[in-house]
DNA sequence: CCTACCGATCGGTAGG
DNA sequence: CCTACCGATCGGTAGG
């Protein structure tokens, strides 16, 4: 380093305004490495599973060191629990965002359904999809504490398609008792999650239609 | 201890033949401990996981020492294994036994299906029903060599379902490729093992009833 | 966010 | 199958 560049440098520090510093740009972004944490953390936890995944793989996985995680979240078991709150928000708002679109409350509701299913899907196999499986498959690793809380924002999830459901019943297009048939469909729904491979097979699209003939009546 | 009972004790030692001790009935049984061992192992790796499961654990539950498992099985992953192995065959030989049932070959294909679809039922949530599950979310914990072997299992016991839906697709009763179909409806079912409670709620009679209801168009 | 580190736990083994 | 133990790994922390 040159003299001249050195005193550039505590020119700039002299010139700093007071309180936290400043950092250049490759450093700043204070919740970038977090989310980075987030991101890695999702996708070694549905691969591996919770407990076989070591923060030291996360840390890795983000270009930190192995005592770097601990700096954002308060312990393993905190950044599970991140992981899944940010999928089940994500979730909710995609599925919200879809069934007040405009003109959709005004489908019939095979047509409505067919929204909520192919938004879950998206969302369990869709690009960048790792969060809401690890809630799916990972929740016993959770303290009962925060699968309570977790357990809220699964039971709005849920309640979007009850409304859905009881329609379809009552015009006798879905023949079976409401609340077990959503456990049943969820569940088919989900279960995707361990065989659904993109690079091959069938389509996003294909599956919902699959899903969509095997669950309703066809009454046309 | 009396002189006349340890007196008693070394005349009973001198008495037994050669080789291997004779136990007493309290000890007996070579393969009771082992039995032991898969049991508690697979109702453990249900609870709480395999990788959260420690062979400590395992061996206490079985009335053993931390080190004991060992002489019953090579690894950790090994009894993982022998779990899986032990679920798959008797699941299979159930289907099995039920498929070639007197009558059961002339039986309309949705009496077929639902026959099938009881006994998988049993199979993950009736009692004792701790293998299946464990082989159905756990298996990423096995090396993939091992995963192979069993993917034959697997392979042969979703081939029993492919006639039955075959002839309801070609009925009319199932309205969806047979196997999308296959994948979603297993689903459905497998998925049953995170949410049933058999202390409360429906049976699995009921559970039969509406999954039977949602996958089949009513032709009557 | 890194360096250096600790205490606990864990799968597995030797030797009986 | 038990006793006694080892080596490695892991979550987490102090101090900068």
């Amino acid at each position: 380093m040159t003299p001249d560049a050195a005193q550039t440098l505590v020119d700039a520090t002299a010139k700093r305004p007071r309180g936290r510093p400043r950092k250049t740009v490759d450093e700043r972004d204070d919740g970038n490495r977090r989310q980075a944490l987030l991101t890695a953390a999702a996708q070694l936890f549905r691969r591996k599973g919770f407990a076989a995944t070591t923060t030291r793989d996360i840390a890795a996985a983000a270009g930190m060191q192995s005592g770097s995680p601990f700096y954002h979240f308060k312990s393993k078991e905190a950044l599970l629990y991140a992981v899944m709150e940010e999928g089940m928000h994500s979730a909710l708002a995609r599925q919200r965002a879809a069934v007040v679109a405009p003109g959709q409350a005004d489908l019939p509701p095979a047509a409505q359904l067919r929204t909520l299913v192919q938004a879950h899907f998206d969302v369990l196999l869709g690009p960048g999809s790792d969060f809401v499986p690890v809630m799916l498959y990972e929740s016993r690793s959770l303290p009962q504490r925060q699968q309570k809380s977790l357990g809220k924002l699964i039971a709005d999830y849920e309640a979007l398609w009850l409304p859905v459901l009881t329609a379809l019943h009552a015009s006798g297009e879905l023949n079976a008792p409401v609340r077990l048939a959503r456990l049943l469909i969820l569940g088919a729904l989900n279960w995707s999650v361990q065989w659904f491979d993109p690079q091959k097979g069938a389509s996003l699209q294909e599956l919902t239609d699959a899903a969509m003939a095997l669950f309703l009546k066809t009454t046309d």
